[in-house]
DNA sequence: GATTGCAAGTTTAGCGGTAAACTCTACTGA
DNA sequence: TCAGTAGAGTTTACCGCTAAACTTGCAATC
């Protein structure tokens, strides 16, 4: 039996499910024109309403300059307003933007569960633990 | 026990990790003034000398024109020449590109190895193996 | 109350990426 | 032969993202 680390390939074929992945999501929700990016601001402000845009780029691991690009963008195309509070701006989902949640959401994650369901139950656990270990380790 | 899947979890947590690692990557390269994509491209086109763009795309699952920019500033760096071929252009590693690969895939190597040492050695292979199950289930 | 300073947000240059239109070259077939 | 076509590469517009410089508003301290 082999000693060597086989962290590499590990690794290589991670990145290669992210980004086959991802290609899926993009391909998902092209019919909504959205972006994963934008689909992600969705999800996040849905789940806690009334954020903060520096909240916002925290959560999605993204800078805050970022985030007002992509907000200015989708408050252009009215799925959110900012409302100014002392010297931080709060997010909000407008009805356009909460519908279209409420479409996009449960179809990603159809998308996701089909494409996992080619790992059995006991191995998924498995795959979540360790991937929880790597996260953790990684601060 | 629960019998709900765990797939948006599992799939949640491999963004999360892929992300960090990701950012850990862009880090250690920048000594080298590389990006991830250029450092992938010196890595290819290294175990492949003379490979042509177009597979140079397919592999790094990316377009032609992407490649095409990418490999326009590389060889404005001399980090590599384009060699045309009847209507290809193979390519190839120039001294300095080759050097920069031989420092810096160890280095970058290493880095991944240490962070996947926080999983155990059987615990990578069960890792390894799920994502092998993902990636083939999408073609 | 004026000064200092920090925290949130905005702007801009530049890279990485896609899609689509375009050029150029080679090959194929009637 | 030569018209058509397909493949490789290039270009361009636009989005996602970062880093860094910039603006603005609030608070604390004197």
């Amino acid at each position: 039996m082999s000693t060597r680390s086989i962290a590499i390939p590990a690794w290589l074929r991670l990145v290669r499910v992210f980004q086959k992945v991802d290609h899926a999501s993009v391909e998902l929700l092209r019919q909504w024109d959205l972006s994963v990016a934008q689909f992600d601001v969705l999800v996040q402000v849905g789940n806690t309403e009334g954020m903060t845009q520096q909240q916002l780029a925290d959560r999605l691991l993204v800078t805050k300059g970022n985030v007002c690009q992509l907000l200015d963008r989708m408050e252009q195309r009215q799925l959110l307003v900012r409302q100014q509070e002392g010297r931080a701006n709060r997010i909000y989902l407008t009805e356009a933007g909460k519908s279209l949640r409420v479409e996009a959401l449960p179809a990603q994650e159809q998308l996701i569960e089909r494409i996992f369901a080619s790992v059995p139950r006991a191995e998924q656990s498995a795959l979540l633990a360790s991937l929880r270990r790597l996260d953790h380790s990684l601060e």
